[in-house]
RNA sequence: GCGGCCGUAGUCUAGCCUGGUUAGGACCUCGGCUUCCCGAGCCGAUGACCCGGGUCCGAAUCCCGGCGGCCGCACCA
C-alpha cells in the first residue's frame, strides 16, 4: 500500500536494492514534513525553542570529544567452526567474571588475550574464537583531498547543537534554561537493518537539547502536565524480571523517584500527547526505563517511548536521556572554550577562596620540561585538596612528580561573588521523524466495507481535498478544474481527478488520507454549491464556491468541525 | 555476519519438478465509451521471469555465485 500509492519505498530498486535504506515518495515525504511541523507546533513554538541546522559531516575531533569514537564501537570475535559471531566483551564478562568497566578499557590484542588465557571457547558449538575485529558503526569519510582530515556522518544531530553551545547561549542573552533543536539527516552503519522503514542506515533524526541549571531543575511548565499520567516500565522491576509497567502521574513519577529529572519528565509527558496528535492511543504507548548497560554512554537516565505496532511490536519512537553536563563538558576539555553558564546571585555572597599560584621558577627548575603539564594541571586541581595534600604528607603527588610547598604560593582571600559559573545540565527527547511517519500511517490504516481508508488526521493529510466532476461530460469537468486551481491559489493542497467513476474517485482519494473531497454536480452549475465529502463518515453536505478557502482553512485548523461546512445533504 | 525459507508487471499469482512458439490470469494504472454520489459495465493500451556466470541447439525452468526479502541467532548509542 505504502509503495503503490507514493508514501515509501526501499532505495536502489533498480539496482537491485540496499537495505537499510528507503526512499520516501511524493506522499511520505510531504506526511513527514507535516509531522515534523507538528512537532514544532507542539515542542518548539510554547517554549520558544531554538532551531538549528548544522551538517551532517563532522571532523573527527568531535566525535573524540564526544566520546562515540570510542562507544559507537563494538569488538566482535567469530567462531571458526560455525562462524557465528559474538560481543568479545560480553563474552568475556560471561565467561572470565570481568566486569564492564574492565573490559571496556582492552584494546583487540588484549581482548585475544584474556580470551585465550581464560581457554574460552565458542559458547554455541565449542569451537576456537577467531581474532577480535571492530566495527565501526559510524561511516566514516575524509574531508577533501587530505586523508588524515578524517570526518564522520554524524549518528546523533545533538553534536551539532552542543559544538555551537556557545553562541546560541549568547543568542538566548545568557538566559537559561533554553533549548536547542535540530531536524536532520543521520547516519548509523547498523550491522544487519530489518524492519523496512522502522530502522534504517540513513535516516531523519530530531534531537531537541534542552539546556537547565541543575541547582534550579523547577520550572512552573511542569504545572501544565502534572496529571498527565504515563505508563512506565522500569528497570529496577526489568531486573526483577518484571514485564509489568506501573501507571504514574508526571507528579507521581517525580516524588517517587521514577524520573530523576522535571524536565525529562515533562518532555515524557509532551511525547505521549504528541503521539497521540499522530492518532497513537495511550494504551498503545509505554516508557521503558534503560537498564545502566544498555544506556548510551552519555546518559544518566534513560526512557526509551514505545509504541505498539501490530506488524512489529513495540517499536522505539522516542528515547529521553538526561545527558547531565556530560557533554559541555567534554568539549570544553577538549576544545578549551568555556561552555559555561553564567547566574548572578540575589545577594552577592562572600566566601573563602583558595588560590594555588605557581612559583614558575622553582617548577620549572625542577621539573624541567615536565613544567607546563605541572601548570595546567595546577589550574584544574582543587586547590584545598593541595594544601591538605602538603598539610598532611608534606608534598601533593601528581602521577609521579611531587610538588612540595615550595612550589607554589597559597593565597587565602575573602572574595565577594556576584554569581556563580557552572556547566548546565541537559535533558535530550529524541525522535525519528521516519518512524513517526510510519506510525502514523499503520495507525492511521483501516479497512471499511472492503475498503482501505487511511484515516490521517487532517493536518497531516498530504492531500488536503480531491476535487471531482460528477460526470466528465456538459461542462463538469470544466467547473471542477476552476474548483481546483482557485482553491490551490488559496494554498490549499488539492487534487483534480476525474478517471472511472465518482465512486472510484472516492475510494481512491481514501486510500492516500484525503480528508474532503469536493464533488461538482448539475446543481453546482445552477447555484455555484458543491458537495463536501467527510472521508470518515462518508457523510456530505453542501456549500457556496467562494465560501470555500476560508471555510476549509478553518477546517485544517480544527477552528470548525466537519458539519460546520455546509447544509447537510440527504443521500 | 550465520542458518532456514523465498525471489515472475505497481500488487497477487499460473508456468519451474518433467527445458521447446508471441510467459497466462486477476487487480491496479492509463485512454475511449458509458455513468446524476461510493472500487458498476464495455472496448483498448502500458507493464514482469532479481543480477551474473555455467550446462544445453535452446533456460523463467537445471547447476554455481552474487544481490535482495522474510523468519530465527547476533547487533540495536
Amino acid at each position: 500500500m505504502a509503495k503503490r500509492r507514493g508514501f515509501f519505498w526501499p532505495s536502489y530498486e533498480i539496482y537491485g536494492g540496499l537495505s537499510g535504506f528507503v526512499t520516501f515518495g511524493p506522499l511520505g515525504a510531504v506526511l513527514k514534513r507535516r509531522i515534523e511541523d507538528k512537532f514544532r507546533d507542539f515542542f518548539i513554538r510554547p517554549l520558544g525553542i531554538l532551531e538549528i541546522e548544522s551538517s551532517v559531516i563532522m571532523p573527527e575531533k568531535v566525535f573524540e570529544a564526544s566520546g562515540h569514537l570510542d562507544h559507537f564501537i563494538e569488538s566482535m570475535v567469530g567462531c571458526v567452526k560455525c562462524r557465528r559471531k559474538f560481543r568479545a566483551d560480553h563474552i568475556l564478562q560471561e565467561f572470565a567474571g570481568m566486569r564492564d568497566t574492565e573490559t571496556e578499557k582492552l584494546d583487540l590484542q588484549e581482548l585475544m588475550n584474556e580470551i585465550e588465557k581464560n581457554n574460552i571457547q565458542c559458547p554455541e558449538c565449542g569451537g576456537d574464537l577467531g581474532e577480535p575485529k571492530q566495527f565501526m558503526t559510524m561511516f566514516s569519510t575524509a574531508i577533501g583531498p587530505y586523508s588524515d582530515a578524517i570526518g564522520y556522518g554524524r549518528p546523533e544531530a545533538a553534536q551539532g547543537i552542543f559544538v555551537e553551545f556557545k553562541r546560541l547561549y549568547e543568542y538566548a542573552r545568557g538566559k537559561l534554561p533554553f533549548g536547542a533543536v535540530q531536524i536532520g539527516h543521520a547516519l548509523r552503519n547498523e550491522i544487519s537493518p530489518r524492519q523496512g522503514p522502522i530502522r534504517v542506515r540513513d535516516f531523519t533524526i530530531i534531537d531537541l537539547d534542552f539546556f537547565f541549571d541543575p541547582e534550579e531543575p523547577s520550572w512552573p511548565f511542569l504545572k501544565e502536565v502534572e496529571d498527565e499520567s504515563l505508563n512506565l516500565l522500569l528497570a529496577e522491576n526489568k531486573l526483577k524480571g518484571l514485564n509489568e509497567s506501573v501507571e504514574a502521574t508526571v507528579r507521581d513519577a517525580l516524588d517517587k523517584g521514577y524520573v530523576k529529572a522535571e524536565w525529562q519528565a515533562y518532555f515524557m509527558a509532551l511525547s505521549k500527547r504528541f503521539m497521540m496528535k499522530l492518532g497513537v492511543p495511550e494504551e498503545k504507548q509505554r516508557f521503558i526505563e534503560k537498564l545502566e548497560w544498555e544506556r548510551a554512554h552519555y546518559s544518566v537516565q534513560g526512557y526509551d517511548q514505545e509504541i505498539h505496532l501490530d506488524r512489529w511490536g513495540w517499536v522505539e519512537v522516542s528515547g529521553h536521556n538526561y545527558r547531565t553536563d556530560y557533554d559541555l563538558k567534554q568539549h570544553m576539555e577538549f576544545s578549551d572554550v568555556d561552555m559555561t553558564a553564567f547566574k548572578e546571585f540575589e545577594k552577592p555572597r562572600k566566601r573563602e577562596k583558595t588560590t594555588i599560584n605557581p612559583v614558575m621558577p622553582k617548577i620549572g627548575s625542577t621539573f624541567k620540561q615536565e613544567a607546563p603539564k605541572i601548570v595546567k594541571m595546577l589550574s584544574s586541581a582543587d586547590p584545598k585538596e593541595v594544601e591538605e595534600s602538603f598539610g598532611k604528607q608534606g608534598f601533593y603527588k601528581w602521577k609521579s612528580h611531587k610538588l612540595l610547598p615550595d612550589h607554589v604560593k597559597i593565597t587565602h582571600e575573602t572574595v565577594e561573588e556576584e554569581g556563580k559559573h557552572y556547566i548546565p545540565h541537559v535533558v535530550e527527547p529524541s525522535f525519528g521523524s521516519d518512524r513517526l511517519a510510519y506510525i502514523a500511517l499503520e495507525y492511521a490504516y483501516k479497512t471499511k466495507n472492503d475498503r482501505t481508508l487511511l484515516s490521517l488526521p487532517r493536518e497531516l493529510a498530504p492531500i488536503q481535498a480531491g476535487v471531482f466532476p460528477l460526470v466528465t461530460k456538459d461542462g463538469l469537468p470544466e467547473k471542477a478544474k476552476e474548483v481546483h486551481d482557485r482553491l490551490a491559489n488559496a494554498g490549499i493542497l488539492v487534487e483534480y481527478d476525474e478517471s472511472g467513476s465518482i465512486g472510484r474517485r472516492y475510494a481512491r482519494a481514501d486510500e492516500v488520507g484525503t480528508p474532503l473531497g469536493i464533488t461538482i454536480d448539475y446543481d453546482t452549475l445552477e447555484d455555484d454549491t458543491v458537495t463536501i465529502r467527510d472521508r470518515d463518515t462518508w457523510r456530505q453536505v453542501r456549500t457556496e464556491i467562494s465560501r470555500l478557502p476560508s471555510l476549509l482553512r478553518a477546517y485544517f485548523h480544527h477552528e470548525m468541525d466537519f458539519k460546520d461546512l455546509g447544509k447537510p445533504v440527504e443521500s
